[in-house]
DNA sequence: GTAAACTATCTTGATATCAAGATAGTTTAA
DNA sequence: TTAAACTATCTTGATATCAAGATAGTTTAC
Protein backbone atom coordinates (compact mmCIF):
# COMPACT_ATOMS: atom_id res chain seq x y z
CA UNK A 1 0.00 0.00 0.00
CA UNK A 2 2.07 2.87 -1.38
CA UNK A 3 0.96 6.78 -2.16
CA UNK A 4 -0.44 5.42 -5.28
CA UNK A 5 -2.43 2.59 -3.89
CA UNK A 6 -3.89 5.28 -1.09
CA UNK A 7 -4.76 7.99 -3.56
CA UNK A 8 -6.83 4.87 -5.64
CA UNK A 9 -8.07 3.65 -2.48
CA UNK A 10 -9.28 6.99 -1.11
CA UNK A 11 -10.93 8.06 -5.07
CA UNK A 12 -12.89 4.36 -4.73
CA UNK A 13 -14.33 5.43 -1.62
CA UNK A 14 -15.35 8.90 -3.03
CA UNK A 15 -16.51 8.07 -6.65
CA UNK A 16 -17.02 4.42 -7.06
CA UNK A 17 -17.97 4.65 -10.33
CA UNK A 18 -15.14 6.47 -11.48
CA UNK A 19 -12.55 3.67 -13.31
CA UNK A 20 -9.11 5.33 -12.37
CA UNK A 21 -6.55 2.38 -13.32
CA UNK A 22 -4.68 4.30 -15.44
CA UNK A 23 -3.97 6.55 -12.43
CA UNK A 24 -1.63 3.50 -10.75
CA UNK A 25 0.74 3.60 -13.88
CA UNK A 26 0.67 7.75 -14.24
CA UNK A 27 0.85 8.20 -10.89
CA UNK A 28 3.67 5.81 -9.65
CA UNK A 29 5.54 7.70 -13.24
CA UNK A 30 5.13 11.17 -11.65
CA UNK A 31 6.18 9.89 -8.20
CA UNK A 32 9.18 8.50 -9.55
CA UNK A 33 10.24 11.04 -11.98
CA UNK A 34 10.26 13.82 -9.11
CA UNK A 35 12.20 11.58 -7.06
CA UNK A 36 14.68 11.42 -9.56
CA UNK A 37 14.68 14.92 -10.57
CA UNK A 38 15.04 16.01 -6.63
CA UNK A 39 18.16 13.29 -6.44
CA UNK A 40 19.91 14.34 -9.72
CA UNK A 41 19.46 18.20 -9.19
CA UNK A 42 21.55 17.63 -5.87
CA UNK A 43 24.39 16.93 -7.75
CA UNK A 44 23.89 19.36 -10.05
CA UNK A 45 23.71 21.73 -7.63
CA UNK A 46 26.94 20.52 -6.46
CA UNK A 47 28.53 22.18 -9.77
CA UNK A 48 26.84 25.27 -9.33
CA UNK A 49 24.42 24.42 -12.13
CA UNK A 50 20.44 24.15 -12.48
CA UNK A 51 19.01 21.12 -14.08
CA UNK A 52 18.35 23.57 -17.01
CA UNK A 53 21.79 25.04 -17.57
CA UNK A 54 23.14 21.65 -17.10
CA UNK A 55 20.83 20.52 -20.06
CA UNK A 56 22.71 23.27 -22.44
CA UNK A 57 25.88 21.95 -21.50
CA UNK A 58 24.82 18.53 -21.73
CA UNK A 59 23.99 19.33 -25.17
CA UNK A 60 26.15 21.10 -26.65
CA UNK A 61 29.38 18.59 -25.16
CA UNK A 62 27.74 15.66 -26.78
CA UNK A 63 26.63 17.14 -29.89
CA UNK A 64 30.64 16.99 -30.71
CA UNK A 65 33.23 19.17 -32.34
CA UNK A 66 32.80 22.34 -32.74
CA UNK A 67 30.39 22.37 -29.66
CA UNK A 68 28.22 24.84 -31.10
CA UNK A 69 24.67 24.72 -31.96
CA UNK A 70 22.00 27.60 -32.64
CA UNK A 71 19.21 28.47 -29.99
CA UNK A 72 16.77 27.17 -32.26
CA UNK A 73 18.17 23.46 -32.37
CA UNK A 74 18.74 24.02 -28.87
CA UNK A 75 15.26 25.22 -28.13
CA UNK A 76 14.28 21.73 -30.18
CA UNK A 77 15.85 19.56 -28.83
CA UNK A 78 14.78 20.73 -25.02
CA UNK A 79 11.18 21.44 -25.67
CA UNK A 80 11.13 25.22 -24.19
CA UNK A 81 10.03 28.10 -25.86
CA UNK A 82 12.08 31.02 -27.46
CA UNK A 83 11.90 33.15 -24.38
CA UNK A 84 13.09 30.49 -21.72
CA UNK A 85 16.26 29.82 -24.22
CA UNK A 86 17.19 33.43 -24.80
CA UNK A 87 17.31 33.80 -20.83
CA UNK A 88 19.12 30.50 -20.49
CA UNK A 89 21.23 31.76 -23.01
CA UNK A 90 22.13 34.52 -21.17
CA UNK A 91 22.48 32.97 -17.84
CA UNK A 92 25.51 31.32 -19.21
CA UNK A 93 26.84 33.90 -21.29
CA UNK A 94 27.34 35.85 -17.84
CA UNK A 95 29.04 33.02 -15.96
CA UNK A 96 30.98 32.53 -19.13
CA UNK A 97 30.30 29.14 -19.78
CA UNK A 98 29.01 29.21 -23.12
CA UNK A 99 29.01 32.16 -25.90
CA UNK A 100 27.20 33.83 -28.75
CA UNK A 101 29.14 33.96 -31.85
CA UNK A 102 27.47 35.12 -35.24
CA UNK A 103 26.06 32.47 -37.47
CA UNK A 104 28.56 32.71 -40.31
CA UNK A 105 25.46 30.85 -42.94
CA UNK A 106 22.66 33.36 -41.31
CA UNK A 107 22.67 36.96 -40.16
CA UNK A 108 19.28 36.66 -38.14
CA UNK A 109 21.12 34.13 -36.06
CA UNK A 110 23.86 32.98 -33.29
CA UNK A 111 25.41 30.17 -32.78
CA UNK A 112 25.84 29.12 -29.18
CA UNK A 113 29.59 27.56 -28.61
CA UNK A 114 31.25 26.36 -25.33
CA UNK A 115 33.77 27.75 -23.84
CA UNK A 116 37.02 26.22 -22.26
CA UNK A 117 35.39 26.76 -18.83
CA UNK A 118 31.70 25.36 -19.84
CA UNK A 119 33.98 22.32 -21.48
CA UNK A 120 35.56 21.67 -17.98
CA UNK A 121 32.98 21.97 -16.18
CA UNK A 122 30.32 20.20 -17.95
CA UNK A 123 33.24 17.20 -18.46
CA UNK A 124 33.20 16.84 -14.13
CA UNK A 125 29.61 17.56 -14.16
CA UNK A 126 28.58 14.50 -16.68
CA UNK A 127 30.78 12.13 -14.67
CA UNK A 128 29.03 13.00 -11.56
CA UNK A 129 25.72 12.37 -13.29
CA UNK A 130 25.87 9.16 -14.67
CA UNK A 131 26.88 7.90 -11.54
CA UNK A 132 24.20 9.45 -9.61
CA UNK A 133 22.01 8.06 -12.66
CA UNK A 134 23.53 4.53 -11.64
CA UNK A 135 22.52 4.79 -8.25
CA UNK A 136 19.14 5.62 -9.06
CA UNK A 137 18.58 2.96 -10.84
CA UNK A 138 20.52 0.04 -8.74
CA UNK A 139 17.75 -1.14 -6.56
CA UNK A 140 15.72 -2.25 -9.50
CA UNK A 141 17.12 -5.65 -10.31
CA UNK A 142 18.45 -7.23 -13.73
CA UNK A 143 15.49 -8.33 -15.02
CA UNK A 144 13.75 -5.69 -14.15
CA UNK A 145 15.59 -2.99 -15.85
CA UNK A 146 15.32 -4.97 -18.46
CA UNK A 147 11.80 -4.92 -19.15
CA UNK A 148 11.61 -1.84 -17.76
CA UNK A 149 13.83 -0.45 -20.77
CA UNK A 150 12.23 -2.37 -22.99
CA UNK A 151 8.69 -1.31 -22.05
CA UNK A 152 9.51 2.32 -21.80
CA UNK A 153 11.17 2.07 -25.44
CA UNK A 154 7.51 1.10 -26.53
CA UNK A 155 6.13 3.58 -24.48
CA UNK A 156 8.16 6.27 -25.84
CA UNK A 157 7.42 5.35 -28.98
CA UNK A 158 3.69 6.26 -29.13
CA UNK A 159 4.14 9.61 -28.58
CA UNK A 160 7.37 9.87 -30.54
CA UNK A 161 7.69 7.40 -32.81
CA UNK B 1 16.67 4.84 -33.00
CA UNK B 2 14.60 7.20 -30.70
CA UNK B 3 16.05 10.50 -29.33
CA UNK B 4 17.07 8.34 -26.35
CA UNK B 5 19.23 6.31 -28.33
CA UNK B 6 20.50 8.80 -29.84
CA UNK B 7 21.65 11.03 -26.88
CA UNK B 8 23.24 7.81 -25.72
CA UNK B 9 25.17 7.32 -29.14
CA UNK B 10 26.55 10.75 -28.81
CA UNK B 11 27.75 10.43 -25.77
CA UNK B 12 29.27 6.98 -26.56
CA UNK B 13 31.12 8.95 -29.75
CA UNK B 14 32.19 12.01 -27.68
CA UNK B 15 33.38 9.86 -24.48
CA UNK B 16 33.26 6.04 -24.72
CA UNK B 17 34.83 5.69 -21.55
CA UNK B 18 31.30 7.12 -20.18
CA UNK B 19 29.33 4.27 -18.70
CA UNK B 20 25.59 6.13 -20.11
CA UNK B 21 23.45 2.95 -19.20
CA UNK B 22 21.05 4.33 -16.83
CA UNK B 23 20.74 6.89 -18.91
CA UNK B 24 18.13 5.20 -21.18
CA UNK B 25 15.77 4.31 -18.73
CA UNK B 26 15.95 7.53 -16.95
CA UNK B 27 16.00 9.75 -20.05
CA UNK B 28 12.78 7.73 -21.59
CA UNK B 29 10.89 8.41 -18.11
CA UNK B 30 11.68 11.94 -18.23
CA UNK B 31 10.29 12.29 -21.81
CA UNK B 32 7.42 10.29 -21.51
CA UNK B 33 6.61 11.84 -18.27
CA UNK B 34 6.95 15.21 -20.27
CA UNK B 35 4.57 13.87 -22.46
CA UNK B 36 2.44 13.15 -20.38
CA UNK B 37 2.35 16.15 -18.53
CA UNK B 38 1.04 17.97 -21.15
CA UNK B 39 -1.70 15.92 -22.54
CA UNK B 40 -3.31 16.06 -18.85
CA UNK B 41 -2.47 19.97 -19.06
CA UNK B 42 -4.56 20.11 -22.50
CA UNK B 43 -7.63 18.59 -19.83
CA UNK B 44 -7.11 20.68 -17.18
CA UNK B 45 -6.75 24.00 -18.88
CA UNK B 46 -10.71 22.85 -20.94
CA UNK B 47 -12.03 23.26 -17.18
CA UNK B 48 -10.18 26.43 -16.63
CA UNK B 49 -7.90 24.77 -14.10
CA UNK B 50 -3.86 25.08 -14.11
CA UNK B 51 -2.10 21.67 -13.12
CA UNK B 52 -1.46 22.98 -9.50
CA UNK B 53 -5.07 24.17 -8.93
CA UNK B 54 -6.11 20.75 -9.81
CA UNK B 55 -3.96 18.92 -7.32
CA UNK B 56 -5.35 20.80 -4.65
CA UNK B 57 -9.10 20.21 -5.24
CA UNK B 58 -8.53 16.35 -6.38
CA UNK B 59 -6.58 16.29 -2.79
CA UNK B 60 -9.43 17.65 -1.02
CA UNK B 61 -12.14 15.97 -3.05
CA UNK B 62 -11.05 12.22 -2.37
CA UNK B 63 -10.17 13.24 0.74
CA UNK B 64 -14.18 12.83 1.75
CA UNK B 65 -16.17 14.56 3.88
CA UNK B 66 -15.55 17.28 5.25
CA UNK B 67 -13.76 17.70 2.11
CA UNK B 68 -11.33 20.49 3.95
CA UNK B 69 -7.88 20.16 4.85
CA UNK B 70 -4.76 22.53 6.91
CA UNK B 71 -2.22 23.97 4.21
CA UNK B 72 -0.17 21.94 5.73
CA UNK B 73 -1.40 18.47 5.30
CA UNK B 74 -1.77 19.42 1.67
CA UNK B 75 1.76 20.74 0.93
CA UNK B 76 2.89 17.36 2.49
CA UNK B 77 0.84 15.20 0.23
CA UNK B 78 1.99 17.67 -2.74
CA UNK B 79 5.71 18.07 -2.26
CA UNK B 80 5.84 22.47 -2.37
CA UNK B 81 7.16 24.49 0.21
CA UNK B 82 4.61 26.65 2.17
CA UNK B 83 5.21 29.79 0.11
CA UNK B 84 3.56 27.86 -3.06
CA UNK B 85 1.17 26.41 -1.36
CA UNK B 86 0.00 30.52 0.49
CA UNK B 87 0.21 31.48 -2.98
CA UNK B 88 -1.80 28.28 -4.55
CA UNK B 89 -4.76 28.77 -1.78
CA UNK B 90 -4.65 32.40 -2.70
CA UNK B 91 -5.77 31.68 -6.36
CA UNK B 92 -8.46 29.35 -5.36
CA UNK B 93 -10.02 31.48 -2.62
CA UNK B 94 -9.94 34.02 -5.32
CA UNK B 95 -11.45 32.16 -7.76
CA UNK B 96 -14.09 30.63 -5.00
CA UNK B 97 -13.16 27.61 -5.50
CA UNK B 98 -11.90 26.91 -1.96
CA UNK B 99 -12.15 29.11 1.48
CA UNK B 100 -9.97 29.58 4.05
CA UNK B 101 -12.23 28.40 7.51
CA UNK B 102 -10.58 29.09 10.96
CA UNK B 103 -9.21 25.75 12.27
CA UNK B 104 -10.82 25.31 15.48
CA UNK B 105 -8.26 22.92 16.87
CA UNK B 106 -5.49 24.90 16.31
CA UNK B 107 -5.78 28.89 16.57
CA UNK B 108 -2.52 29.36 14.56
CA UNK B 109 -3.64 27.82 10.97
CA UNK B 110 -6.54 27.63 8.76
CA UNK B 111 -8.25 24.39 7.08
CA UNK B 112 -8.97 25.02 3.36
CA UNK B 113 -12.26 23.82 2.22
CA UNK B 114 -13.91 23.39 -1.41
CA UNK B 115 -16.60 25.55 -2.10
CA UNK B 116 -20.05 23.74 -3.61
CA UNK B 117 -18.35 25.72 -7.06
CA UNK B 118 -15.52 23.98 -6.31
CA UNK B 119 -16.82 20.38 -5.75
CA UNK B 120 -18.57 20.71 -9.01
CA UNK B 121 -15.82 22.05 -11.09
CA UNK B 122 -13.38 19.36 -9.99
CA UNK B 123 -16.57 16.52 -10.10
CA UNK B 124 -16.30 17.53 -13.50
CA UNK B 125 -12.61 17.61 -14.29
CA UNK B 126 -11.79 14.53 -12.58
CA UNK B 127 -13.95 12.58 -15.17
CA UNK B 128 -12.10 14.13 -17.95
CA UNK B 129 -9.13 13.72 -16.59
CA UNK B 130 -9.58 9.73 -16.03
CA UNK B 131 -10.50 9.56 -19.27
CA UNK B 132 -7.15 11.22 -20.36
CA UNK B 133 -4.91 8.92 -18.24
CA UNK B 134 -6.85 6.37 -20.20
CA UNK B 135 -5.48 7.65 -23.60
CA UNK B 136 -2.45 7.72 -22.34
CA UNK B 137 -2.47 4.33 -21.41
CA UNK B 138 -4.53 2.26 -24.11
CA UNK B 139 -1.36 1.77 -26.72
CA UNK B 140 0.27 0.18 -24.04
CA UNK B 141 -0.78 -3.96 -24.55
CA UNK B 142 -2.08 -5.04 -21.28
CA UNK B 143 0.71 -7.49 -20.30
CA UNK B 144 2.92 -4.43 -20.48
CA UNK B 145 0.58 -2.57 -18.71
CA UNK B 146 0.68 -4.92 -16.19
CA UNK B 147 4.16 -5.97 -15.94
CA UNK B 148 4.93 -1.56 -16.36
CA UNK B 149 2.65 -1.68 -13.64
CA UNK B 150 4.27 -4.09 -11.01
CA UNK B 151 8.01 -2.56 -11.63
CA UNK B 152 7.06 0.91 -11.13
CA UNK B 153 5.44 -0.22 -7.90
CA UNK B 154 8.81 -1.64 -6.76
CA UNK B 155 10.39 1.17 -7.78
CA UNK B 156 8.41 3.68 -6.17
CA UNK B 157 9.14 1.38 -2.98
CA UNK B 158 13.36 2.12 -3.20
CA UNK B 159 12.25 5.55 -2.75
CA UNK B 160 9.45 6.13 -0.24
CA UNK B 161 9.12 2.37 1.41
C1' DG C 1 14.11 42.11 -58.99
C1' DT C 2 10.84 42.58 -55.51
C1' DA C 3 6.89 41.88 -52.53
C1' DA C 4 5.01 38.43 -49.57
C1' DA C 5 5.66 34.84 -46.58
C1' DC C 6 8.56 32.88 -43.47
C1' DT C 7 12.05 32.29 -39.75
C1' DA C 8 15.37 33.28 -35.82
C1' DT C 9 15.85 35.60 -31.94
C1' DC C 10 14.71 38.86 -28.40
C1' DT C 11 11.49 41.62 -25.43
C1' DT C 12 7.71 42.25 -22.38
C1' DG C 13 4.50 41.20 -18.92
C1' DA C 14 2.30 37.76 -16.16
C1' DT C 15 2.64 33.81 -13.20
C1' DA C 16 4.63 30.01 -10.28
C1' DT C 17 8.03 28.48 -7.68
C1' DC C 18 11.49 28.33 -3.94
C1' DA C 19 14.49 29.70 0.06
C1' DA C 20 14.84 32.26 3.95
C1' DG C 21 13.00 34.65 7.41
C1' DA C 22 9.00 36.84 10.10
C1' DT C 23 4.96 36.34 13.02
C1' DA C 24 1.96 34.40 16.12
C1' DG C 25 0.08 30.48 18.54
C1' DT C 26 1.08 25.88 21.01
C1' DT C 27 3.51 22.47 23.66
C1' DT C 28 6.89 20.90 26.87
C1' DA C 29 9.46 20.42 30.88
C1' DA C 30 11.32 22.07 34.87
C1' DT D 1 3.40 28.70 35.78
C1' DT D 2 6.34 30.21 32.57
C1' DA D 3 10.30 30.35 29.51
C1' DA D 4 12.14 27.74 25.73
C1' DA D 5 11.42 25.08 21.89
C1' DC D 6 8.52 24.06 18.36
C1' DT D 7 5.02 24.55 14.64
C1' DA D 8 1.73 26.65 11.13
C1' DT D 9 1.32 29.97 8.03
C1' DC D 10 2.52 34.08 5.55
C1' DT D 11 5.80 37.50 3.45
C1' DT D 12 9.59 38.89 0.71
C1' DG D 13 12.80 38.80 -2.95
C1' DA D 14 14.92 36.23 -6.56
C1' DT D 15 14.50 33.28 -10.50
C1' DA D 16 12.43 30.48 -14.34
C1' DT D 17 9.02 29.84 -17.26
C1' DC D 18 5.58 30.84 -20.92
C1' DA D 19 2.61 33.35 -24.35
C1' DA D 20 2.35 36.94 -27.35
C1' DG D 21 4.28 40.17 -30.00
C1' DA D 22 8.36 42.94 -32.02
C1' DT D 23 12.38 43.17 -34.99
C1' DA D 24 15.35 42.08 -38.49
C1' DG D 25 17.11 38.97 -41.91
C1' DT D 26 16.05 35.20 -45.54
C1' DT D 27 13.56 32.64 -48.99
C1' DT D 28 10.08 32.01 -52.39
C1' DA D 29 7.24 32.83 -56.30
C1' DC D 30 6.17 35.40 -59.73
Amino acid sequence: MDKVDTIIKQWNQEKPDLDVSAMAIIGRFKRINQHMSVEMGKTFTKHDLSAASFDMLATLRRSGPTHALSPNELMNTMMVTSGTMTNRIDQLCKSELVERLKNPNDGRGFIISLTQKGFTVIDAAIADHVATQDQLTEGLSTEDKHALNSILTRYLKIFEG
